[in-house]
Order: C-alpha cells, then sequence, then structure tokens
RNA sequence: GUGGGUGUAGCUCAAUCGGAUAGAGCAUCAGGCUGUGGCCCUGAGGGCUGGGGGUUCGAAGCCCCUCACCCACCCCA
C-alpha cells in the first residue's frame, strides 16, 4: 500500500512545539484576561463573500491564496485566511453592539492560505486574534501595544521591534493617494514590475518595497504623514504619548503600509530579525469603517492577531516538569494478574503509570523503563507474591527495596520525591 | 504563481570516473544473567536510492518529466 503524506504546507505538531505553543496560549490568556477580553470560537470555514467584502476584493489574499470551494449544496464557501472578519461577522450577528459600548474579544485557532510554503509561512497556521470594538480614541490602540509587551516579556522574548504608523482615515487617504500618483506616474518605466501592478491596484504599498530602485525613487517622495487630516495627525500624536505613558518602546516608521484594505489610522507590526524573510509576527490596526462595511452599525474597531509559528520560533520556554512516573514489571504472566490492582491504585493517586502491555523478558521491560525515564520501577514476580510484598526500584539511584503490597506506604514515600 | 538548493534505512550521513550483494553511526529488537535498566560486547530486522520514463552491457550518480522538502521573490501572521 501507497503510503497517505500530509498536505503541502500542513504539519503535524508534536512534544516540543505544542509544548511551546501551549505556553504561549498562557500567558496571552493570562494578559487578556486581566485587561478584560472574552474568548470566542468562530468558525473556520465560511461564507466566501465575508471574506471578499472584508479582506478586499483585489488584495492578494482574497484573489489567489484561499481555500475556496462549492460545499456539497453548490454554496461558494472559504476556510478562513484570517479571524477578523470571522470576528466582526459575529459580533454583529450577536448584535453586541446594543448591548455593550465597548467590546473587547480574542479568538485562537488556525488560519488557512494557499501560499508557497517557507520559514515561517505555512498554509494552515495558528494565530491569536485580538479585538476591540466600539472605541475611536487612540488610548485603546495603546493598551493593545502595551498588552503585546506583556507577553512578549513575560515569554522573555528578546529582539524584537514595534513598527508603528498611521495610514490615516478613508479621506485623507484617498486625498493623498491622488497626490502620489501624480508624484509616482513620471517615474513609474523605472519602477519594479511588482510596483507597476501596485501602482494600479494598492499604491501605498510602493513604500513596502525592498528594491533599492524603487526605495531610491520614493526617497523624496511626499509621505501619507505630512497630508494627514488634522483628526488622523492629533490621533497618531496622542498614541504615541499614550505609549510613552505605558512605557512601550517603539519605532515609527514612515514606510509602514499594512496589505489589507480595511485598515485606518494606527497600524503596526512587530518584527524580529531572528524570523529570516518572514520577520513580522504581529501585526494589526485599526479599522474604523469595517463593521459598517460588513453590514453592521458605525462601530469603530481595532485588532492585531499573532503568529503563533512565527512567535514560537523566537520563545525558549523551559523544558516542561515531568509527572512522576512508575513502570510495573511483572516477571511472568502469573504476577501479570496483579496489573489491574497495582495500575488502578496508581492512577488513582494521580500517578503516571506504565507497563508492557505485551509479556516481555524482564530485562526487556527494564529497558522500556529506562526509555521512558520512569523515576521507579516496581516488580512483581513469584518471590514478591509469596511474601505479599511487591519490589521498588529507584531508577536513579538503583537502590531497590520492599513494600507491602497494599502500596499505602509505597505511594507515601515515592510522592514525596517529586 | 516565479526562481535557487536538496531528496540514499526511523534519524544523521557514506558509496572514487557510470561498475559487482548500496554501507556506517545513532535508534529499534533480541541475546550476553533461566528475576533487573544505563556502560560494554554479540547478533538481527530495516532500502524499489522520492516516483515515472530514457540513455547504457551496466544508473544512487547522466538526461527528461513529476512529486516533496528547504530558502528566497511575491504576499503576509
Amino acid at each position: 500500500m501507497d503510503k497517505i503524506s500530509r498536505l503541502r504546507g500542513f504539519r503535524d505538531i508534536w512534544k516540543d512545539e505544542l509544548e511551546k505553543l501551549r505556553k504561549i496560549e498562557e500567558v496571552a490568556r493570562k494578559y487578556l484576561n486581566l485587561l478584560g477580553f472574552d474568548e470566542l470560537k468562530v468558525p473556520i470555514l465560511e461564507k466566501t463573500e465575508l471574506f471578499v467584502r472584508s479582506i478586499g476584493e483585489t488584495t492578494d489574499i482574497v484573489q489567489k491564496e484561499m481555500f475556496t470551494f462549492h460545499d456539497p449544496s453548490g454554496d461558494s464557501v472559504t476556510l478562513r485566511p484570517e479571524a477578523t472578519a470571522g470576528v466582526v461577522r459575529a459580533y454583529i450577528e450577536a448584535s453586541l453592539f446594543a448591548t455593550q459600548r465597548i467590546t473587547k474579544l480574542f479568538t485562537i485557532g488556525s488560519m488557512f492560505r494557499h501560499e508557497r510554503p517557507q520559514k515561517g509561512r505555512f498554509r494552515e497556521f495558528n494565530q491569536i486574534d485580538v479585538e476591540v470594538f466600539g472605541s475611536k480614541g487612540p488610548l485603546i490602540d495603546a493598551e493593545l501595544l502595551w498588552l503585546i509587551s506583556l507577553i512578549l516579556d513575560e515569554l522573555k522574548v528578546k529582539n524584537f521591534e514595534i513598527e508603528v504608523n498611521t495610514v490615516g482615515c478613508w479621506e485623507c487617504r484617498k486625498k493623498f493617494k491622488e497626490v502620489f500618483l501624480s508624484y509616482i506616474e513620471k517615474k513609474l518605466d523605472h519602477l519594479c514590475e511588482d510596483c507597476k501592478t501596485r501602482a494600479r491596484r494598492n499604491p501605498l504599498r510602493i513604500f513596502d518595497c525592498k528594491k533599492d530602485e524603487c526605495l531610491f525613487l520614493t526617497k523624496d517622495s511626499p509621505l501619507l504623514f505630512e497630508n494627514l487630516c488634522e483628526e488622523c495627525k492629533i490621533h497618531f500624536n496622542k498614541f504615541l504619548n499614550y505609549l510613552i505613558k505605558f512605557e512601550v518602546k517603539v519605532k515609527h516608521n514612515e514606510r509602514l503600509v499594512r496589505g489589507l484594505d480595511y485598515y485606518t489610522k494606527t497600524v503596526f507590526e512587530v518584527k524580529s530579525s531572528a524570523l529570516g524573510a518572514q520577520n513580522a509576527f504581529i501585526a494589526g490596526g485599526r479599522y474604523d469603517g469595517l463593521v459598517k462595511e460588513m453590514g453592521g452599525p458605525d462601530v469603530p474597531g481595532i485588532g492585531f492577531a499573532i503568529g503563533l509559528e512565527r512567535l514560537s520560533l523566537i520563545v525558549n520556554t523551559g523544558n516542561p516538569k515531568e509527572n512522576l512516573t512508575v513502570f510495573i514489571a511483572f516477571v511472568d504472566d502469573k504476577a501479570r494478574e496483579h496489573l489491574f490492582r497495582l495500575v488502578k491504585q496508581f492512577v488513582k493517586s494521580n500517578i503516571r503509570v506504565f507497563y508492557d502491555p505485551d509479556s516481555k523478558s524482564l530485562k526487556s521491560q527494564m529497558r522500556y523503563a529506562h526509555a521512558l525515564n520512569a523515576d521507579y520501577a516496581i516488580i512483581v514476580g513469584e518471590e514478591e507474591i509469596k511474601n505479599n510484598i511487591v519490589s521498588l526500584r529507584n531508577m536513579k539511584t538503583g537502590e531497590q527495596k520492599s513494600y507491602p503490597n497494599d502500596l499505602e506506604y509505597l505511594i507515601k514515600d515515592i510522592s514525596y520525591t517529586k
């Protein structure tokens, strides 16, 4: 029979990495809870239209990266490529705007994008997604970055940099696009191929280009930052001010823009040089028009997502503490009759217990106990049964003693050792 | 979607110019003690050399196709 392999870009997550992901989630949950966020789960599969409308029809995500297919009844459905759309949909569908002035939510789960895999990039990847609805002021923007720094501090993440910028509101961005386009028009021929398409689709992304030629051509270009309306300017300055009060260090990157259509005003990215090309592991921003666009009331929103696979690449967590582990070895099949009684008793006493489910030589069983890194081996054989005892071998010291076979004293003794 | 690199045992890697039965270490299993792990010793199992086609007397190595992985572009978390 041929073996079946996993799908490209999809992974099995084991042991150490899984432990790391759990640790990250645990720390994030702690601070999310302390700052009043509620967890929710939203579906992995949604109507395709939800993402087309929220993320933007012209974005790469929608145009070529979504897992979209028809369900058996013929409807077009899509595996979520990001979390915000679903959370916004849920917020509107539950009419939370009617009962809460401010809504703070987070969700944890996997997202799907049909991209070519590389370092820190998979087709199924996990995110912690955080969203706040109902506050238009810059204080909440700063609070989110403080939240991020609390989480990263506790995880002892070093070598990261928070970059912030503003992309303005719809009006000042629209105006700036005209200013910028008339500037870049003359230089269009000299831009790289990618930037030529950007000029048509999403001109602001030209600022993001890493190619020297494009960097050079836009060097003395007008910046969105200089063309902001009063309100956006004040918002951003207050935001920077609050960050100082929260003691969150950031870098203002005037060229930072985001690929999703819905962002307004504040945007930010957290980057690490240790990640290779996919160096942003947290990113987000404000999206004041999105809830309305999605059929809800005109409620402002802001949020961010943590890429868990990327974050786990730069997190070091110590080895998890192993439970006290006991291995029971049986010398012969007659001794095996005692298995059920002994195993039950250990489990009831919260002690991790192993035994060889197949009858093997004692030597083989002891090797297995060693491989399992057991703290103790219990040996049961003819001699023990005759004397109504069990032998307890300390696997770390090699010391071996006898205990009455009702295990009461034995369990008391070994429980002290871990 | 586009480039570059890499595919040999469960893992890490050998195999001269295209040459004979594709090897080693680790891991696994068994034995060395008829009731005792680690260290040591002995032995065993494990490969369609990613897959398919071609060239050749002969292919792990050359050619073509394909798949997967890694890295980068693009995009993004």
